[in-house]
This record gives C-alpha cells, sequence and structure tokens, in this order.
DNA sequence: TTCTATTTTCAGATTCTATTGAAACCTACT
DNA sequence: AGTAGGTTTCAATAGAATCTGAAAATAGAA
C-alpha cells in the first residue's frame, strides 16, 4: 500500500478494473444460473474459479463472494458432481483448493449433459409410464384414448430424439459439441441475422 | 350416471383412465416447468390444453387445474406472448376460449426460441460490456487482463455459436429442429446408448 | 495414535417467488 | 348510455428455495 513510482497508480487503477471486470462476470454467471435452476450461489462460485483461473480455497471463495462457509460446501460439492471443477491439492498444505475446467467447450457439455439428465430424462421416464395407464384396448378403443397416445408419442419421439442427439454429443464419449455446431453451421439455410449491434443504451432499464 | 349396459362400466373406467394419464402428464410437464424457472402453473396449463387438443375456457382450466382465475388469466398471457398457444373464439359466445399449438416440433422450436432469448442473449450481451470495463492497454497490459480477455472470448465464442445456430434452426422462419435433428442424426459418431430401458421399478423410491 | 485444522451437515432463519382473491377494468349486447 | 358477463391487475399471503452458523465428523501431520 506505497505507491512509489508514477506507474503504480496506474497498476492499482488497472486491478481495481480487473476486480470489477471479474465481479460483474460473476454476477452475470450468477443470474444465469438462477434461469436455470441451479442456485445461485453455485453459478457464482463457478464463475468465480472460472474467471480468475486460480485454484483457491474455501475461505478466499467465501471473502470473495460473502456467503457462509457452508453455503461454499455444498455448492463445491455439487460442481464437482457436474464435474466442471476439480481438487488441487498443495503438499504440506491441509486445505483443498478448487480450480475451474478451463476447456469451455469440454465445460459447456458438462452443463448440457447435467442439464439432460435433470431435465429431460425424467419426463421421458414419466411418459412411459402414462402410457401404460390408459391402454388402448383393442378394436373398441376410444377416440380419445387414441388421441392421448398420439400426442404423448410425439412429445415422446420429440424429446427422444433430442436426448440420442445430446448424448452422442454431449456425453462423456460423444463427438462434442464443436463437431456438432460445426456440422449445422455449414448446412445450407438461408438468411439469419447476426447477434450483437442490438443494444441500445448500453445500460438501459431494469427489468 | 346411469349404467345401462354392461360395456358402460368399461366405458366409465376407460374415461377415469384417461383423466389419470391426463393428470399425470400434466404433473410431469408441470414440474419439468419448475425446473426450467418457468412457474407451474404456466407449464400445467399449457399441459393440459396440449393433451386435451380443446380449446379451453379460463373457467374450465380454473377447474381442472384448481387454480384461481387471476393465476390462469396470467399463465395465459405469458403462453400467448410464448406463441404456443393461441386463442379461439366462437361465434355467440363471449368467452375466450385457448387452444393449444399442435404441432410438437412448432411448439419445441417455440420454448428453446424463448429459452435463448432469456438465458444466452441476456449473457452475451453483459460479456460485451465486462470486455470495454477492464481494456487492454497497449503494449504494458498485465497478463491477468490478458488472461481475462481470453476467457471472456471463449465464453463468449462457444455461446455465440450456439446462438447463432439456435437463431437459424428455431427461429420464427428457421429451417426448423427437425432439419437439425436429421443432419445431426446421420453424422458419424460410433456408439451410444439408447434410452429407456433403464427403470428398475417403475415406481420406485422418490428423490 | 493423538491432535487440530478443515470440511460437512442440517435445523432454523431468511429471502425470494408464486398464488390468491377481490376490486377495477373492459366490451359486447340491448 | 346502461348493464351483465368476462378479464386483468395487484396488494396481501402462502409457500418454496436458499442461506447461515455452529456442532459434529473427518482426515492430514506429528
Amino acid at each position: 500500500m506505497t505507491p512509489s513510482r508514477s506507474s503504480s497508480k496506474n497498476a492499482a487503477q488497472a486491478r481495481a478494473q480487473l476486480l470489477e471486470a471479474q465481479d460483474r462476470f460473476i454476477a452475470s454467471w450468477g443470474r444465469m444460473g438462477s434461469v436455470w435452476g441451479i442456485s445461485r450461489t453455485m453459478a457464482e462460485v463457478h464463475a468465480l474459479l472460472y474467471i480468475t483461473g486460480a485454484p483457491m480455497c474455501t475461505d478466499e471463495i467465501m471473502e470473495r463472494l460473502g456467503v457462509s462457509r457452508g453455503n461454499v460446501s455444498m455448492s463445491v460439492r455439487s460442481l464437482l458432481e457436474w464435474g466442471v471443477i476439480e481438487k488441487v491439492r498443495h503438499p504440506g498444505d491441509r486445505k483443498e483448493y478448487f480450480q475451474a475446467e478451463q476447456d469451455v467447450w469440454s465445460m459447456l457439455r458438462a452443463i448440457a449433459r447435467e442439464r439432460i439428465k435433470r431435465e429431460v430424462d425424467p419426463l421421458l421416464d414419466a411418459l412411459d409410464e402414462i402410457g401404460e395407464l390408459a391402454p388402448e384396448v383393442e378394436g373398441q378403443s376410444q377416440e380419445d384414448v387414441r388421441e392421448l397416445h398420439k400426442r404423448l408419442d410425439e412429445i415422446r419421439d420429440g424429446f427422444g430424439l433430442i436426448t440420442t442427439l445430446a448424448h452422442k454429443f454431449a456425453g462423456p464419449r460423444g463427438a462434442g459439441l464443436q463437431t456438432a455446431a460445426k456440422l449445422l453451421a455449414k448446412a445450407p439455410v438461408g438468411r439469419k441475422k447476426t447477434h450483437a449491434s442490438k443494444r441500445t443504451s448500453t445500460k438501459g432499464s431494469p427489468s
């Protein structure tokens, strides 16, 4: 805390900007977490580890994010289960450090995999059960029942296809989202507008 | 309610099974809604309209789902915005009826579109802003700042690609998920295990 | 093995979100 | 214009999810 040379002021400023940018990233990622139905803190912990790239211990995370020890412990455990962070040990140090998966595509694959597991698979299971619940008795089956089965089947086919593809490309031994993206990107489709360039005030209204 | 012929008992039973199956579908779709971060009721209303295929008015929906008028009103409005249900008017009837989009792929496209809008686009906007927050000053830029930008860029590229593809295939004038799915399905990738066939007791444990 | 720094767990407190219900508001008919 | 039937809004409430904090459990070092 003793600014000596003229450049140290700039350095300090740069450092503050860095932290500010990190905090904003953490906040954004955290907000997105809520939209996904995962806890904000869990997403923030992940964001922190990803954006700094550094292995951090529980206390550092607690302090930086301002959350409790228990909360960090639970979040870290989930992230380990998701496979997007890993434990790192320093010899001669009792603490556990955590480090984020650094490859973005690998990280996105893990997220996709986990979301399919939580969102789609249970629905497919339920659909199977439901189909058995109102059997189509042979011949005189009512129109309503036939309609029901038609709709159930359509939904199941749709999600079934999506799941199959997801396993194929995002699964642990999948070809990778990158491959999928490349395949699709070159498909002939026609026009499409690029993202960005549509913000109005860069900070505008809440909501 | 006056069973006269021998088959009417079967008919009643079939009807009960039908309703039961519908309710289960509604419950499943509703549960999934929560996982997605949309209100359970909204998902349930959609499920009801989809699975019955019938146009229904506010009161019918209220009664069938056991929720309040206000709740139905708000849910219906959101669903209209999502474009997955539409108003239907019966001549000589003042009530408004609502009917679900019947084509599953069109419905899934609408859902995908809406989710991208809510989940990914805001993140991309935020990433753009954050990049400007910690500028890479020429030459003597710190290692940390360069790292930050590298990571931000990687995330942005990843999600950017996903968004582009999503617009291309799921957008209002997109080629359709079906097309995308077909393209991917024939891609050479190797092994993959099929879904289903992995339930243990069909009703088993909670969790 | 003992010691103690570190992590995990979980009941209770807190915070956030969804839902209700009734008043205000429309709008199509007379 | 008046009015009955229908819809929307929103403050209050109920309910669910998250977070805390401290006690209990665990595991590295000596």
